[in-house]
DNA sequence: AACAAATGTAAGTAATCACTTGCAAAAATA
DNA sequence: TATTTTTGCAAGTGATTACTTACATTTGTT
């Protein structure tokens, strides 16, 4: 990986994350990050590889904050852990995660299959706690992730922290 | 309104809705409205002329959906009727909604201040039942909403029906 | 050092973008 | 009926779009 491409990811990822994709041109790119509009098709090929290939950087980001989760062996830790999750994310990668929602519903690509290992832990979390029905609470607990981080990176007025003490206090943790 | 201009809005909200805003152009719209490109531009002013004019007949919408909401005097029906609130939306209004929480990410167009009775008819609701934290609890149900709605439009895997019965128990409701 | 491959740019390309102009037909008003 | 206003279209406009080409420079390999 060059320097210059590292910097045409980064200005794609910025630009992408705040404008949109179709309403950033590679030439805007380019300006950003102080190459040649040429250059992105090199690296590149086309403006969708561009796009996907921040999608890939970023994939493991999303696997390093699952995989604690998932691998956590204590059910409420399990639940714990899952609640805490979109304050673990650093400011730095917002970015990123903007992107991910973003993408969401510009373009349809939907991010759910990622999200089915943590599912999965979640349901059997909930079935060791004795829980009635896991699987539909496994899923709630996820619409209201996929919610506070809507509400976060979109710099709603809810207060994250204070709606996570409300949802630990909730599942009695 | 003309015939052409109706021809025009319809057009238009289908192809927002399904490609996003950035994604169609005018000369699209004119191709499946059936009318001239010039036509776009003498009734609505501009591309973004003809996005509020949807917007604005779409406004009706969303206040009769929430009206019969805020207007109920019995808590218990105020949790109720919003839980329940995903699955009284018509079929036909689909491509609408789907453009509301397109535009949400797309354009920053929030519509998070309509969405203020419905949340001051909650906390009232959740305060008259005596629950501990009326503002969260109303809060984390609005962001339930979202969440469902949001599901339901992007075609998830989830049932929205089974959901809905698995959060009325869990309200006692 | 010699050669090949990878990296980079400047200046293009045709197509499409949102939008305008000029003019005709229809509708409303007098 | 005469006149104004509104509705409509065909054919434009310059700007911008994603992408290509030709050529120079740097880097890696033998």
């Amino acid at each position: 990986m060059t320097e210059k491409q590292e910097k045409i990811l980064r200005a794609a990822l910025q630009l992408f994350a705040k404008e949109g994709y179709h309403a950033t041109s590679t030439s805007k790119v380019a300006k950003l990050a102080g190459v040649s509009e040429g250059l992105i098709f090199r690296h590149f090929g086309n403006k969708e590889g561009l796009l996907y290939a921040i999608l890939a950087v970023g994939e493991n980001k999303m696997k390093t904050l699952f995989v604690d989760i998932v691998m956590e062996s204590e059910p409420k830790q399990v639940i714990r852990k899952t609640i805490e999750m979109t304050s673990k994310i650093d400011v730095s990668d917002y970015d990123f995660w903007k992107l991910q929602f973003k993408l969401k519903w510009e373009l349809e690509i939907n991010s759910d299959k990622k999200m089915e290992p943590l599912k999965m832990a979640l349901t059997n979390a909930f079935q060791k706690l004795k829980y009635e029905s896991p699987k539909m609470e496994a899923q709630l607990l996820i619409l209201f992730i996929d919610g506070m981080g809507s509400a976060v990176l979109k710099g709603s007025s809810l207060n994250p922290t204070e709606m996570i003490q409300f949802l630990l206090r909730k599942y009695e943790l």
